[in-house]
DNA sequence: TCGGTATCGCTACCATTGGTAGCGAAACTG
DNA sequence: CAGTTTCGCTACCAATGGTAGCGATACCGA
């Protein structure tokens, strides 16, 4: 994941895989000062790392953060037997993730962020909502409405609860909204 | 909403009623340049007032999104014959307000900043939530937790889809919720 | 009309934070 | 060893939330 598939060889100091430091800082510091609180200088300092090297290979915070979702989340599980496993995998990966320390205020905090930036909005959008999209189209067949309503519904609930109360989702409201959406969704539109 | 309960008659200088034109400036400014260009400065100069007149009734930025919040969103409109129809008007309600220039964008960045700020998330939960929570709750009958389930839903999907593409849910997309949600809440639990 | 009081607008100011520039040192290749 | 690239570091900038203090202004009561 964090290896180039450029197979070159570039001359220079090789980039030290600092990757997974980060990462790890990121969301240790998100976790423990919020989002705002989460300073590129407190990540940094938590990563045992310089400023300035974390800006030598992400952009801004905003990109960092969503490239720190993007490791987190990793790839859809395969598509098991049904259509309603498939989307209660689905909702299953993401409640999970969603409520890992960090994970959820990082996520909130980048999204708001990116809703008075274009570019981040573009990041956000290319990098860690447009494979998921794909994913699901491919693997539902359904129209790319019905698929963002989905998204809309699950990570949209499950980062409420977060905001709101601090707290991931307990597992009995996760099952209950498991429920609910299977039954609207289990069936093709 | 805006006058003080308070009978007695306060010597000095009356405070001019300004809380609608910095409402409105507010929500204008989020709109134009989003929730972080919303600068305290900029709906300051667009209301026609001083900056520091703002800071001597709204402790925060925070607080004045939330007032201004509470103010477009008015009270829940009272019950009407069937738990279905009232449930349908809440979301209803919930689509319309977000789908406002700017209610949207102010309401997920508040919302945000609330993670990281125990402060403001005091004041949200206080003077946004509580009453509606404390509204639906009495009409419906129903356990705290399947009350704050339905908000989550609702609310929530509706901040995500503002977030992710910007503009409001297009009604489609929002009789799809309704139906789903209803198909759900529509018996007690 | 005049004092008392509280608000208004204004300017100046501070601390924090995202982000940048430039430097010498280090690490790798050939 | 020369060339190249990255690293850590310090210093720095602009923007922003928020505050302090000023003279001016509007209202009340005597």
């Amino acid at each position: 994941m964090t290896r180039e598939t450029t197979s070159a060889k570039p001359p220079g100091r090789p980039r030290a895989g600092i990757d997974a430091e980060v990462f790890a800082a990121t969301l240790k510091t998100v976790h423990e000062l919020g989002y705002a609180g989460a300073t590129m200088d407190r990540i940094a300092a938590a990563a045992g790392v310089a400023k300035t090297t974390i800006y030598r290979r992400w952009p801004s915070k905003g990109a960092l953060i969503t490239d720190c979702l993007v490791d987190t989340f990793g790839p859809l599980p395969p598509m098991p037997g049904s259509r309603a496993e498939y989307l209660a995998a689905a909702i299953d990966l993401a409640a999970t993730k969603i409520g890992q320390p960090g994970v959820g205020a990082a996520f909130a905090g980048v999204f708001v962020d990116a809703v008075s930036d274009a570019g981040l909005r573009e990041i956000l959008s290319t990098r860690l909502q447009a494979p998921y999209l794909r994913a699901l189209q491919d693997a539902l067949g359904e129209p790319e409405d019905r698929i963002l309503l989905f998204v809309d519904i699950t990570v949209g609930t499950l980062l409420h609860r977060m905001g709101m109360t601090g707290a991931p989702m307990v597992e009995a409201d996760v099952a209950a909204l498991t429920e609910m959406i299977l039954r609207h969704f289990a069936e093709r539109a």
